[in-house]
DNA sequence: TTATATACTGTAAAAATATACAGTATAAAT
DNA sequence: ATTTATACTGTATATTTTTACAGTATATAA
């Protein structure tokens, strides 16, 4: 597919916002007014831009007659993208862009929870959950945790993903895997972030 | 929401078939051509009808802008939805009807390779793999498998996820778990059939 | 039998829309 | 220095399209 120019992905961007919100795509005055041309032939000169790209198919003569063949914005072809972020060993697992791995296509209610992103599980910690390295843990965000839930804890700088247990003060972080210790935090002394908590898992074999 | 008329849901349907077809909604002339309509007034008074009935919306002094607020045919919600069988102790997980538990929203290019069907695990005999009870292990129809995959394989009626070796005549069937030993198959004097392997896996926290 | 709703035909005009043509401006390439 | 591509403005017009108005026909309900 041939490369578009900045002009062009806006005209073409606006063309499928427009559909989005409406059902019917837009008038080249309409485009105009969107993007803050002044002139219709603007709009039409990107259209007829983007038809000869193969990016849409334009209908000659009829009104609103574009039909959008390749979307800039693929999420809608091919259902919802779920950002995938490495389990770093310093920093917030945030979903700023630049933490983001990679996207894979994955309805958000696959699990019976919906979830934010997924986790790629780093080091063996959790092996006796059956949680290996890469497999990819999808993650809520939320702070209202039980007991025994599978969370993403971050202390200081250092985020981790082990079984929450908490007593008054006493915040522990069970691994699941008999060579690792248990993360004990008295919270009086120290501060412990609660990012989200697990709600299922995906392994490719 | 308010029944339609027979007309009424003929238009309707030609609004969604058009708009499927080319991408933006027809004008009232095109109904008629398809419909065999003479005047555009009858798919005006149609238009008129749905809008009031709340199935479209129509954008006033717009050509073509009709939105589609509640479809007829619901065919696409939500993307696509994989099948989940049960590993039963007899018979082939076929795709037949009455075997598939339930479906759920699941791209079926999420793994690397894609799948047919999910197979929900019962037993322990691959928790060593970190293959816990009803998970759901996304499976491939193939018969092209090699040393070390995850296969599922039927002997006689019954059926089971193992690793899969093969050396010659001889066809081992290995657990992941020291509690359960391997099968072994001498296919000169048994048959066995290779359902397909997983490619994937999916719990649900 | 007289409304009332559905389902159209036929016509026409106002408004929306596509689209051609003639320019201008700017940056990058040759 | 000249061409080429991108990116527009501004205007005009033929065509498409919506939409109002005036009818016709038929079946059903009151």
């Amino acid at each position: 597919m041939k490369e578009l120019t900045k002009q062009q992905t806006k005209v073409l961007t606006c063309v499928e916002v427009y559909l989005n919100k409406t059902g019917f795509p837009p008038t080249r005055a309409e485009i105009c007014k969107e993007l803050g041309f002044k002139s219709p032939n603007a709009a039409e000169m990107h259209l007829r831009a983007l038809e000869k790209k193969g990016y849409i198919s334009i209908k000659s003569g009829s009104s609103r007659g574009i039909s959008v063949l390749q979307s800039q914005q693929e999420y809608e072809q091919s259902g919802v993208q779920m950002p995938v972020i490495g389990l770093v060993a310093a920093g917030s697992p945030t979903l700023a862009e630049e933490n983001i791995e990679k996207r894979i296509p994955c309805d958000p209610e696959i699990f019976t929870d919906s979830f934010d992103y997924f986790l790629k599980v780093k080091g063996l910690s959790m092996i006796d959950a059956g949680i290996h390295e890469d497999d990819l843990v999808a993650i809520k965000k939320t702070t209202d945790v039980k007991n025994g839930d599978l969370v993403v804890v971050r202390l200081e700088d250092e985020v981790t993903l082990k079984y929450f247990q908490k007593n008054d003060h006493l915040l522990e972080l069970i691994p699941a895997n008999k060579d690792f210790s248990t993360i004990e935090v008295d919270l009086r002394k120290q501060e412990a972030f609660i990012e989200g908590k697990s709600v299922g898992l995906i392994r490719t074999h």
